[in-house]
DNA sequence: CTGAAAGCGCTAACAC
DNA sequence: GTGTTAGCGCTTTCAG
């Protein structure tokens, strides 16, 4: 009449009838049990369901199993660029495989982040895998700094030894801009992402890069700000046109913002792509039922994931003194409207 | 020198001058503690940056302040549909309000589920909160067997105690077939959610009694089933136009079905809404800027994760008996085009 | 190879 | 009010 709590390893002991030392080594795989013993243990665990407890194991192991996803994002970025889902899918799929758990956190508010901030600092996570940082965050200093194994997605804007993926930005962004002057197109308008992450900056750059190389002007009034988002996308190519009516292409730095843009030129009647060519960053499935189709650079987001979660676990392992950051590179979606 | 490891409540209690359950008391917010001793122990925790562990805490609690999501669906279809994602994020909102953490878990594949329910009947969570199940699924009985709350996103099929959250897809789908025939529509044609989960089921139903409402007949050939994707909604728009080349409007039990009608409606040379009228359910952006805009069925999504969290944190509480189940409404999003 | 014993850091019940 | 004590379930020496 005792089957009121769960079953605990004493129990799983007793029922197989070794001590308990052996029940655990059975259940962490240790090599030196004999065949009659470990048969007896799991022969006990399955009768009786037992399921170890991990608030006990932690106490005394110092793991959790248990990784933390941080999104420093507002929660609209988030879900409206399917760049982040991607990368999420690649940690869960990696993760997966090696049982680890993950914890699921938005860091929208300065509360959440006081918040978060003491909770990773618990040591209750084995290692953070932070998307998405803004400015010179100092939070993964924090984190490393207590010990916390930390993993970023995107270069981090300020020097850091913390390890990172990150796209080919830079290159991806010349890469569009140089298929838009070799379709002869001159000027070309940058609407460009946050001067606060690397890769608004990095796309800002790669676009500079191209225009240089193809020996076109740099035109401060062909250059406009935006913040990723459709809203900025809609501001920026208002303005652009304002300035300059006669600009022959858009290089916007994520796909959402092309969206705003192409909105605009459809509005003001100009013609895309025989007018005005447009390009997007971040392809989105959306960006080939558009209309026209848009041409985007693609980054391999989900690869990112995998190869974060791939990092985290070396480096709670221990692997990788000097652990090696990674550059994923992108490739440039053409579609033409045929 | 002896800095290396975290402090612990004995660290805390000895700085601080009083004993060890005297902090513990603070710290978890006893009133039973005089100011000077509160006072003493505060200054030593800030001082020490002592953070209680999480697993100690636990082990003799047997609570975690964990929750577990869990998302019995493809990630095609979750990251698709924005409906998954506002869900959650009213989930989060409530549950970081309340300083509980939030467990993600994707449970695709069997060995996905398998692993999971071992580890939910682990008691590492407090409970569980369940998403988009499909059939008779007998995980929510299993973990309520167990005696780990639950709490489900969509009513379950079978008959169960299990406390749910769902939309009134019935009245919505009504509402929305209602609206058609209100235009003077007659052979409504419908594409159908996946009759293995309530919300596929719900909506056909609603479908069904709106055209006894109106006085339309139910005509087999008029009804076409798809899984919810975009692909599905273009094979069954394919077909029924096959089978009746007049119908005059659709009703697509979901968006992405929604955009595939649109798509095939196009491509054919349709007029839409002249020819055909076509109306989705759950509302997303993408609706109101598809040419033309698509008149969709809306629901609380939101709403809905915040009813779940609280839901879930009642039932963790002990309250609730008997746990009532809520439905949210939906409402009908015209979109005409001008 | 295996049992016994010593904690991991914390809460809660119990005395003072 | 506050210190003391007895575990929570598990891993990990340490003897045998």
């Amino acid at each position: 009449m005792e089957k009121r709590s769960a079953p605990t390893l004493d129990t799983v002991a007793a029922r197989a009838g070794v001590g308990r030392g052996t029940v655990s080594r059975v259940i962490n795989g240790s090599s030196r049990v004999s065949q009659e013993a470990r048969d007896a243990v799991n022969r006990a665990i399955t009768e009786l369901g037992y399921v170890p407890n991990h608030a006990a194991r932690s106490l005394v192991t110092r793991r959790t199993d248990v990784i933390a996803l941080v999104i420093s994002e507002t929660e609209d970025r988030m879900w409206g660029e399917p760049y982040f889902a991607d990368v999420i899918r690649g940690i869960t799929r990696q993760l997966s495989e090696s049982g680890l758990r993950l914890m699921f956190t938005l860091a929208s508010t300065a509360e959440d982040r006081s918040r978060l901030e003491t909770y990773l600092l618990g040591k209750h996570v084995d290692g953070a895998l932070l998307i998405s940082l803004h400015g010179d965050d100092p939070l993964p200093r924090h984190l490393e700094g207590s010990g916390l194994p930390v993993v970023l997605c995107g270069a981090p804007v300020g020097e850091t030894d913390v390890p990172f993926v990150d796209s080919d930005n830079r290159g991806g962004a010349r890469q569009a801009v140089e298929h838009l002057a070799s379709t002869g197109r001159r000027r070309i308008a940058a609407i460009t992402g946050p001067q606060d992450m690397s890769v608004g900056i990095d796309r800002l750059t790669g676009y500079r890069e191209a225009l240089r190389t193809e020996g076109l002007p740099e035109d401060p009034a062909l250059m406009e700000p935006g913040d990723f988002s459709e809203a900025a996308g809609v501001t920026a190519m208002r303005a652009l046109l304002d300035r300059v009516p006669d600009l022959d292409a858009v290089f916007a730095a994520s796909d959402p913002m092309a969206f705003g843009a192409l909105r605009v030129l459809r509005e003001r009647g100009i013609r895309v792509p025989e007018d005005v060519a447009v390009v997007g960053f971040d392809d989105s499935p959306r960006a080939e039922h558009s209309e026209p189709p848009l041409t985007t650079v693609r980054q391999a987001a989900e690869p990112m994931g995998r190869e974060m979660a791939r990092l985290i676990q070396a480096r709670i392992r221990g692997e990788n003194p000097d652990p090696p950051s990674t550059i994923l590179s992108t490739r440039l979606i053409v579609r033409e409207s045929s």
